[in-house]
DNA sequence: TGTACATCAGTGAACGCGCGTTCACTGATGTAC
DNA sequence: TGTACATCAGTGAACGCGCGTTCACTGATGTAC
């Protein structure tokens, strides 16, 4: 292993304790067992630092979307919204420097999302453009229907972080339904809960 | 004006201009022109301090709630959105000390909401219900509507915040039509969207 | 094979900064008898 | 009316802390001729 990848994991467990606050360039270096100075010489700055901690996080969170199998594209989708809801909950702090710490090289909507920058977002647009292909999806344009879903469990995460949920529990099934119900929002063909409606 | 008042102006100026880290008791002190110490005659903490700009900016949102008037529920629903848009918009900071400063005396979901007592949730889940017995709204119980609709913006701003929008007139664009495809869902009565589906 | 030089990881002390909070105090004002 | 006492806003120095980063350096290893 090399010195990097040490200060990196090192600085990873201080993150994952203490979060972005504890990481401090003395605190990283007596974990790893060098002086301070010595951490210049594989990072320019802590802000590097830091941004290769929320490298890393992304790819763990891009490898749970790789990893989602279904048969068709809706079912696809709704795998990818609990993906999201277990990361939000499996990893929490890999959650947070993806989604929360201040990134510099963030994508913007609608270009960057519309020309694909953004793996994980751009699978789940060519999925909602394919169920819109095959009929099953209606209403809205992939991208914003991609969008809808994302920011709907964005928001939803943000208020159980923000600890506005009694438990994970009520959390994790509030989760569920609601984007069970905005994806139905979407079907062509409703399901039960859309019925009720008529 | 009282010392505590000018205190509590000053920390906002601070707080206005560098965020929360700027917030200091010297910084303060030194803005109102009193010693360090002076502060704390009035606020026990420094968290004490930043707990009453928390406080003062729910008085700021649960104001533009009070102030909305519609005629019909769903008008009402649909002008609560765009309040929380402009807040979001026009006073960053105060959306930000409301629903993004870690704050001691958070509402949870479902029991303190159902209890009504987030006064500016409980407005929009009368509504909702209004609405659900006049017929024009279907699929879901209020609060789990309120909630969808509330988490929705929520997470919407929080993507604008962190920078993930072109600009603030594309945000403004796209939330509006977010937020009005995610209300036709649960509309009885489907808008021109809705219909392009069928 | 030997030598001169470059490279590179790592060190240790120090700079200059800002922080929240404690402590012991001053001095003006109000109040009870 | 005078006096003793309590209250209260505010002061100034200090404690003890941690921070990112600069500077000048050491000592081992690799490499070209």
């Amino acid at each position: 292993m090399t010195t990097a990848e040490r200060i990196r994991r090192a600085a990873w467990q201080l993150y994952e304790r203490h979060g972005e606050a504890g990481v401090s360039i003395r605190g990283v270096a007596g974990a790893v067992g060098l002086s301070a100075m010595a951490i210049y010489r594989h990072f320019a700055s802590r802000d590097a630092l830091l941004a290769a901690l929320t490298a890393e996080s992304f790819v763990a969170w891009e490898a749970r979307v790789r990893a989602i199998r279904a048969r068709t594209p809706l079912a696809w989708i709704d795998l990818a919204s609990r993906a999201y809801l277990r990361f939000a909950l499996d990893e929490p702090r890999r959650f947070e420097a993806c989604f929360e710490l201040p990134s510099r090289a963030v994508r913007r909507f609608p270009v960057d999302f519309a020309a694909g920058r953004s793996p994980a977002v751009d699978a789940i647009t060519k999925q909602v453009a394919a169920a819109i292909s095959r009929g099953e999806l209606a209403g809205a344009d992939a991208l914003t229907i991609s969008l809808i879903l994302w920011s709907q469990a964005h928001g939803l995460v943000r208020l159980y972080r923000d600890g506005r949920f009694e438990n994970t529990r009520v959390f994790a099934q509030t989760y569920r339904r609601c984007l069970r119900l905005v994806l139905a929002a979407f079907e062509t063909r409703p399901r039960a809960a859309e019925r009720n409606k008529r």
